[in-house]
DNA sequence: TGTACATCAGTGAACGCGCGTTCACTGATGTAC
DNA sequence: TGTACATCAGTGAACGCGCGTTCACTGATGTAC
C-alpha cells in the first residue's frame, strides 16, 4: 500500500472520469465543436461550475479523450506488430484486433473518425500527433523485417501511412456495420491489406 | 433566350447561393452541428427568418452543400479515368488534378472532409451515397482495361474504394499543407498510389 | 491523539446573451382578363 | 396595354430557453504542531 490516493484526489479523479464517459456518451450524436459543458455536467449530476475544477473547456476536455482513445493503443499495435506470422494470418489477425476493438469501444473510435477533421483545433492537432506517432512506430516494425532490404526510410514511411489510414478507414467503417454485414467489411479489409502487402513486395522490382 | 427565370426566381436563387457561400465559410472553424441559423443569415445580411424560405434546418443547408461539393466530380472524375497513359503519368496527373482541385475549392473540401464522419446523420449520409458512386464510376472505368482482364467484380471495388478512400485522405492531407511542404506531400500521395497500382497489377499472380 | 488552521472540489444564485421558431406583415413580382 | 387580384421572398417583433462564466460560499479532507 505504497500510493494510496488521498480521499479527496480519488473523488476528483472519479468526477472526472464521469465528465469523460458523459461526454463521450453525449458525442454519439454530435461533434465536440457542439457539445455543451451544460450538457455534461447535467449528464453527470454535478453542477456547471464542477466542470471548471477539471477542464477549461470542452476541447481541453477533448484533447483528454484523444488522450484516453488513443494513449492505451501504442502497445497494442506493437505486439502486433512484432508477432511475426505468415502474412494472411497477419492480415487476418490486425483485422480481427480491429473488429474487435471497435466493438468494445466504439464510442472512442467514433469520436476519433468525427474529430480527426473536426472543428476543434487543439484536438485535430492531438489526434494527428498521435497517428504520427503510429506511423513512426509501424514503420520502425517494417524497418525490422527482412522483406525490408533494401527500402529506404522514406518509402517505409509511406508504406506505413497506407497501413495506419487503412486502419483508421475499417475502424470508422465498421461503426456503422450491422452484424449481418461484418464478414463482408472484414473480408474487404483483409483483401485491401493483401493488395497493398503485395504492392510493397514488388516495390523495389522496378528500381 | 428560351428560358429565362423570372426576376423573383432570380432574387431567390441569389439569396439561396449567398446563404450556401455564407455558410461554407463559416464551416472553416467549426463542424456544421454547431452552425447557427442565425450566424449564416446574419453573413448575408438577411432576417433570421429569411432562412426557412430556402431550407428546412443547418441539416438540410450541409446536404445542399454536399451537392455543391462533389455533384460536379463526376464528369471531372470520369474525364480522368478514361484517358489512357501510361501508368506513371496518370498518377502524376491525377495527384496533381487533386492539388488544383483542393487549391480551387478549400473550403468546400474541409466541409467533407469534416462532416464525412460528422455529427449530422443526413449529410453523413449524402456524402457516403456519393462516394459510393465515386466507387461504382471508377471500378467501371478499371473494368474497361486491359489489365483488368481476369478481375472479379467484387476485387474491382475493393481496388476501387483504395482509390477514392486515397484521394479523399489525400485532399484533406493538402488542406493542411504549407506550399513549401507540397512536393513532399504530392510525392508522397503518388507512391502510394504506384505502390497501389503495383498491388493490383500482382493480384492475380497467385490465384 | 487532539486541536486549530489551510486547502480546495463542488455549490447555487445570478448575469447578460444569442439561439430557433412563431406570427402577422409588406410590397415587389407574376398572372388572368 | 391596363387593371385587379394572387403569390410569395423577405421583414421585424416577440417568445421562452439554455448557454458559458462570475462569484462568494460550504464543508469535508489534509496538514502542522
Amino acid at each position: 500500500m505504497s500510493h494510496t490516493l488521498g480521499i479527496r484526489q480519488a473523488q476528483k479523479q472519479k468526477t472526472r472520469q464521469a465528465l469523460l464517459d458523459a461526454a463521450l456518451e453525449l458525442l454519439a450524436d454530435q461533434s465536440l465543436s457542439s457539445l455543451g459543458l451544460r450538457e455534461v455536467t447535467r449528464a453527470v449530476g454535478v453542477a456547471p461550475t464542477a466542470f471548471y475544477r477539471h477542464f477549461d473547456s470542452t476541447a481541453d476536455l477533448g484533447v483528454a479523450l484523444v488522450e484516453e482513445a488513443l494513449g492505451s493503443l501504442h502497445a497494442m499495435i506493437r505486439d502486433q506488430l512484432t508477432a511475426t506470422w505468415d502474412s494472411d494470418e497477419r492480415i487476418a489477425r490486425t483485422v480481427e484486433l480491429i473488429v474487435r476493438h471497435v466493438a468494445a469501444h466504439p464510442a472512442h473510435v467514433r469520436f476519433l473518425a468525427r474529430e480527426r477533421f473536426g472543428g476543434v483545433q487543439p484536438v485535430r492537432e492531438a489526434i494527428g500527433a498521435q497517428l504520427a506517432q503510429f506511423v513512426d512506430e509501424v514503420r520502425d516494425a517494417l524497418a525490422l523485417e527482412p522483406e525490408s532490404a533494401g527500402w529506404n526510410e522514406e518509402d517505409l514511411s509511406m508504406l506505413a501511412r497506407l497501413y495506419v489510414d487503412h486502419m483508421m478507414q475499417t475502424a470508422a467503417e465498421l461503426l456503422t456495420t450491422p452484424p449481418e454485414d461484418l464478414p463482408r467489411v472484414t473480408d474487404l479489409a483483409e483483401r485491401q491489406l493483401r493488395l497493398i502487402t503485395l504492392g510493397g513486395r514488388h516495390w523495389l522490382d522496378g528500381a
